[in-house]
DNA sequence: CTACTTAGCGTAAAAATGACACGAATATAA
DNA sequence: TTATATTCGTGTCATTTTTACGCTAAGTAG
């Protein structure tokens, strides 16, 4: 037991995850088997130790829940609403995370046997506590960062085709954009590099593959170069 | 008392306060009455009450500590690594805000008689705790922001001229701009009022004072206007 | 009335953007 | 093998935007 002279609140993580598949932006839920909101779907989520880092928290629940690791996240917010959790003052500091959707196209059933799935975020179900609110916040955050840093290969395999990543964009962003143009303006960046490999097993043509360039992209960034979509 | 299962942290707020003079972007820094870091300089801040958004605390504390009200403020990021804090466990909500400085020249020296004084950020003394570290980000964040919205109007007084506002953002972006070139931009997007209207008391040649539309703005971004500098 | 300081303005070259369509490559089905 | 279906990969031109650049006008102080 822990006592204080002044009341505490709880301190929480969730985490957004978006993953891309070849239609939908998707987002990882799972469905809660206790009350409150018994049933309905939130996102993955936890206490902060009490002598952890929020980050990792958030990466260690996301282990725990889903069996993902190793991927991008950054934080978002912190949501402290009085009366957001029905069972008492809970502040909670969201992150979000893009990942390789192909590499976990299963999300582990978790550790408590809890339901995971995957939602296209155009079809979301009723979320639980205020996390309609995270994930609109979460949602836009996205939009708006992945024109201006080059976030957006988080979602891609490794190897990856240009119309897979303009699908990306069209995706994420809501609008449709010019292939040649967006060929033209992010082979003119010189973040690319061109794989001389093709992929394989289409019922077509076949495009050639590329990888973006980390190394290069620091230091162009370092030069103040600056990534736009 | 209050006695949990669990132990949890204490949660706090602190705010960057940035104003403007004509030479220098400034924060407002507390010189801090007890140990630890007695003696040293921290940003305002203090404890979330248990009912409290965490918004409305930053409000509060910044209000108690300075008597500014009535600002621009924007959570800026959560800090939680385990030890930032020698007194125990205490994970603090950062905000920053902008004010115009030409209101506050003589920050009140505070209910609780610390002295409160403004820095040039390129002359900061030593800080408290960990923020040196949220000051670093909140500037970041300054920057970066700075060019995509217009946040920077809430540094200049309602009334200002167009070397005024090409000063500001020289001075938070760090280089300089090309005068014409930036009238011709900033004039061209529609946001600013000819107040038809010239400075008082200067000792050259009055310039033409110009008001932000903010109701202007709102309509554009509506729109799919996007500002940028 | 002179000296000093800042305001206010336009043009031309270069670069970026936006609109637009078709032949090449490859797999599958007939 | 031929036809069909699908995606790949590419260039030009008109328009817009950005960049570079320097002088006269206006007003105050001495």
């Amino acid at each position: 037991m822990y006592t204080y002279e002044y009341p505490r609140p709880s301190v929480t993580v969730d985490c957004i995850i978006f993953g891309l598949d070849n239609e939908d932006l998707k987002v990882l839920l799972i469905q809660r088997g206790q009350p409150p909101f018994q049933g309905s779907w939130a996102f993955p989520g936890g206490f902060v130790n009490i002598d952890e880092h929020a980050d990792i928290a958030a990466k260690r629940e996301l282990q725990e829940e889903t069996g993902i690791s190793d991927m991008y996240m950054e934080q978002l917010y912190t949501f402290s609403t009085p009366n957001r959790d029905p069972r008492g003052r809970v502040i909670s500091i969201a992150y979000y995370a893009l990942v390789k959707l192909s590499n976990f196209a299963k999300p582990q059933a978790a550790s408590d046997a809890q339901r995971a799935e995957w939602f296209s975020v155009n079809d979301l179900p009723e979320l639980a506590f205020d996390h309609q609110e995270i994930f609109d916040t979460a949602f836009q955050r996205l939009q708006g960062k992945v024109r201006y840093q080059p976030i957006g290969f988080e979602l891609l395999p490794e190897k990856f085709t240009l119309s897979q990543l303009q699908n990306m964009y069209e995706i994420i962003i809501g609008k449709s954009l010019d292939k040649r143009n967006f060929r033209k303006k992010i082979l003119r960046m010189g973040l690319l590099i061109d794989l001389e490999e093709r992929q394989q097993g289409v019922p077509h043509r076949a495009a050639k593959l590329f990888k973006f360039d980390k190394i290069m992209y620091q230091k162009l960034e370092a030069e103040g170069f600056a990534f736009e979509i």
